[in-house]
DNA sequence: CGGTATCCCTCGGGATACTG
DNA sequence: CAGTATCCCGAGGGATACCG
């Protein structure tokens, strides 16, 4: 009866899960785009306190990793349109999960966090 | 028939989901405590590639968010376990689901997350 | 409208050494 | 064994401006 020394089967999974999904706007993004929101415009929009720039980056990552893809269509003025790829969709049950418990406990995290924000000036 | 400016509720719910489990090493400490391994030093065993510094920083902060708690021994050699409160617990499904899609989807990901580390230098 | 380039700066996280 | 202090670095991300 031999310990593994490395789990490997559960803990990857955790690693690769955050290589894909911790991005600061990752979650955000899938969850917009999983709701029809598939323009970088309105994207932008929704996301505000993200800059342009790093919604694109971390877009293209998703695109990267196969999560997201999109339409390009050849016009003036140009139109995108984002949409989830299967593996996409395959998470997105999950991240609606987490966006519940974080709704579901908000008053609580509320609290917790902004103690954090505020203690370090001690 | 308004469309709303913010979403505000579920959007919130990702916002703080973010704040209080994408540290680096903070779903694999989750996980690990959640499976009995409560004490530092088996959970620095488990997770070799962070430093001690670091394991600590996240620990103090899943301790601050109320996810865990420890139990100091005042003994000599000192001795400290980590557990899950009730809100810890409450989110290890989702962790255990997160963790299940990565193994699930961990060749896809590692193929794809291995192109992020080679092509940069194209 | 969509995407990228440049610049800059915070801060999360690694290494090491020290105290209880 | 557990925890913290110091030092340092790179990556991630914000602001702005510019091409298609």
């Amino acid at each position: 009866m031999y310990e593994r020394k490395l789990p490997i089967q559960e803990e990857c999974g955790l690693d690769l899960i955050r290589e894909v999904v911790f991005g600061k706007w990752k979650i955000h993004l899938l969850y917009y785009i999983s709701q029809g929101i598939s323009r970088p415009g309105q994207l932008q929009k929704n996301i505000p306190e993200a800059s342009r720039r790093v919604l694109n980056i971390q877009l293209n990552q998703l695109e990267d990793d196969e999560l997201v893809a999109k339409t390009v269509y050849n016009q003036q003025p140009p139109k995108v349109e984002y949409y989830l790829t299967d593996l996409g969709k395959s998470i997105m049950p999950i991240i609606n999960e987490l966006g519940q418990w974080g709704d579901t406990h908000s008053e609580h995290l509320r609290r917790v966090i902004k103690k954090r924000l505020i203690l370090p000036e001690a």
